[in-house]
DNA sequence: ATTTATTTTAACCTATATGCAATTTTTTAT
DNA sequence: ATAAAAAATTGCATATAGGTTAAAATAAAT
C-alpha cells in the first residue's frame, strides 16, 4: 500500500521543488523526508499548507493516491462501473465483499447492491431491507454524494408517498457544488480552444490547428454527454476547414455549432459574440448563412 | 476562522452518528470530541478513516470547509470570477494582496494576475516577467490544475516556438480526471429525471410532475454551457406536457431533444433507447415525426 | 576532481495528537 | 418528574508527530 507521502512527493518532485522550499515555514526539512517517505504520519493542516505551497490541490493529490491504490475502500465508483455496464458477477462479487463487513453502513452497501443487481434483474429485496432504508433516509438531515446516490439507485423500491416526503426535503437543501464543475477536462479544453484559435490566425500554421483538432475529437468521442464542449469542437473543425479550402464544409460545420447553441438557448450574446468573431475570417453573406435558422421549423 | 472539526461535527451530526459510531476501531470518543471542537489537529490518515466511516467525501468536507470560511487562501477561484467578469479594480486588489508575500510562487501569481489584466486592456508585462514564467514552465514534469491553468492565461504572451514545446509535452500527459466528471450536480438531475419519469406513469400525479420540471429549469437556468442536461430538461418537459394534453407544443420540445442529441452525435443507441421508451406513450405516427431529422439540412 | 547544494539518515528532545477513566450533559423511558 | 441510559466532555497519562542538530549520502555545478 502507498502511503500518501509518496504521492506528495511526486508532485513536489515533478514540479522541481526542494524539501527546504516546500517545508519553509510549515514543518521540518527532515519531517517532510520522513513523512514522504512512508515513515510518519502528517497532521491535517500541515499537510493543506503544505499542498498550498506547491500549488496541488487537495482533490488531486486524493485522487493520484486513490488511483495509485487501487484497492482503495472507496467502492462507490466501481459500484458505478459494474452498474453501468450491466456487470452482475462483478456486483455480487462486491456484494459478497460488503457481507463480510458488520455495521448499520454496510447494510445500508448490501441493500444499494442488491437493488442495483434487482434493476438488473439478478436479485430482489426483503421487505426488512427496505424498512432499513426507510430508516435511513428519515434521520438524516444533510444530504451527501452517498446519500444522493443511495436515493438515486432507491425511487422505483420506496413507498410512493415515503419517496416524495423525502424528495421534497432534499429540494429545500442548497446546491452547494455549482462552481464545483470547473474541472480539469474543461481546462484542457480550453486551452486547446486557445492554441488552435491562436493558430488559425497564420496562414501557415494551419496544418497543426487541423491536427490538434482531431487530437480533440478523440478525446471526447467517448464523452457522449459532454455536448457543450462536442459542440465547440465542431466549430473548430469548421472554422479550420474553411480556412484549409474546404469552405462548404466548413460553414455546415460551423453552422451546426451555432444551431445546436441555438436550440439548447445558450444565452444570446454567445452567438453574438461568436458572430464578431468570425467576421474575421468570413464574408457577410457566408456569416448571414450560418447564423439563419429560419429553416429549421423547431 | 472556523476549524475543520467542525465541519466535520456538521455531516457528522446530520447523519445522526454518534461520537461513538463514528470512531470506533480508528480513534477514541473523547479525542474526535476534542477535535471537532477544534481543541486539537488530527492525522490525515485517521481524518480519512473517518470520513470513510461517516460516508463523506474528502472533497465534500473541503468544499463546505472552504465555504465556511470565505477568507481562505486558496484564491484561484476568486481569480477566476474576476477575471470572468472583467472585473479590474478587483483583480487589482487581488495582485496588491500577492504583492505583499514573497517567494517564487507567490511572483507567478503576480503574473498570472498581471496577464489577466493584459488581457483586460488594464495592464502590461515586463519581458523579465514572461522569462520567469518560461523558466518555470521549462522545469516542470508534472502539470497539476494550477500549471494547466496559469499556461491557459500565458497562451498570448509566451513566445510561439516555446509555447508549442510546452502544449506537446502536455500532450504527453494522461488525462487522468476522465472519472472526476461525475458531479454532484448531474446525480440531483439523475434522481429528478427519475422521478419525473415514474410520476408521469400515473396520470394523477402529471401535475406535480410538471412542477418538478420547472423546478429543473430554474436550477439549469444559468447553466449555459451545460447542453446536455438542458436537452434533456427539453426532453422531460416535452413529455409531461404531451402527457397534460398539449400534444402538439409537447412533441415540439421532444423532437427538438432528440435533433440536439442527433446534432451533437451522441451514440445511436440512445436514441434508440429513447425510441423505445417514448413508445409506451406515444402513437406510431408521432415518433416518426419527432425521430424524423431528414428536413434539417445539416 | 572538487566544490556546493540537496536529500537522507540518525540521535535526542519537545510539543501535541491520542487514549483511558471518570464526570457532566443530554436524551430517552417510565 | 425522575430514573436510567446514552452521548459528550474533562483531566490526566502516554504515544507519536514534529523539531534540532549534526553527519552521511547523493546529486548538481564549476
Amino acid at each position: 500500500m502507498i502511503k500518501i507521502g509518496q504521492t506528495f512527493k511526486e508532485f513536489r518532485t515533478s514540479k522541481n521543488i526542494t524539501l527546504q522550499e516546500a517545508s519553509q515555514g510549515i514543518v521540518s526539512v527532515p519531517f517532510l523526508s520522513r513523512f514522504e517517505r512512508g515513515l510518519t504520519d502528517i497532521s491535517f493542516t500541515h499537510l493543506l499548507e503544505l499542498l498550498n505551497r506547491i500549488n496541488v490541490q487537495l482533490s488531486e493529490l486524493e485522487f493520484l493516491y486513490q488511483t495509485r491504490n487501487t484497492a482503495g475502500n472507496d467502492l462507490l465508483p466501481n459500484f458505478q462501473r459494474a452498474y453501468q455496464s450491466g456487470d452482475s458477477a462483478q456486483l455480487r462479487e462486491y456484494l459478497h465483499a460488503w457481507q463480510s463487513r458488520s455495521g448499520r453502513f454496510a447494510k445500508l452497501q448490501i441493500i444499494q447492491i442488491k437493488m442495483m443487481l434487482t434493476t438488473l434483474g439478478a436479485a430482489s429485496i426483503t421487505d426488512n431491507e427496505l424498512l432499513v432504508l426507510e430508516d435511513y433516509f428519515k434521520n438524516i438531515s444533510n444530504w451527501t454524494f452517498f446519500e444522493l446516490y443511495l436515493f438515486g439507485h432507491s425511487i422505483p423500491f420506496l413507498d410512493k408517498a415515503f419517496m416524495f416526503t423525502l424528495f421534497e426535503e432534499l429540494q429545500k437543501k442548497e446546491i452547494i457544488y455549482e462552481n464545483f464543475r470547473h474541472d480539469n477536462f474543461s481546462l484542457l479544453f480550453y486551452i486547446y480552444n486557445n492554441i488552435i484559435l491562436f493558430l488559425l490566425d497564420s496562414s501557415d500554421s494551419l496544418e497543426i490547428a487541423e491536427s490538434l483538432v482531431t487530437k480533440l475529437e478523440t478525446y471526447f468521442k467517448n464523452q457522449d454527454k459532454d455536448y457543450y464542449h462536442r459542440t465547440r469542437i465542431f466549430n473548430l473543425k469548421g472554422l479550420t476547414l474553411y480556412l484549409r479550402g474546404k469552405k462548404k464544409e466548413g460553414l455546415i460545420l460551423l453552422k451546426k455549432a451555432n444551431l445546436i447553441a441555438h436550440l439548447t438557448e445558450h444565452e444570446p450574446q454567445f452567438l453574438l459574440n461568436e458572430k464578431n468573431y468570425l467576421a474575421k475570417y468570413l464574408t457577410a453573406k457566408e456569416i448571414d448563412y450560418i447564423f439563419d435558422f429560419s429553416d429549421i421549423h423547431i
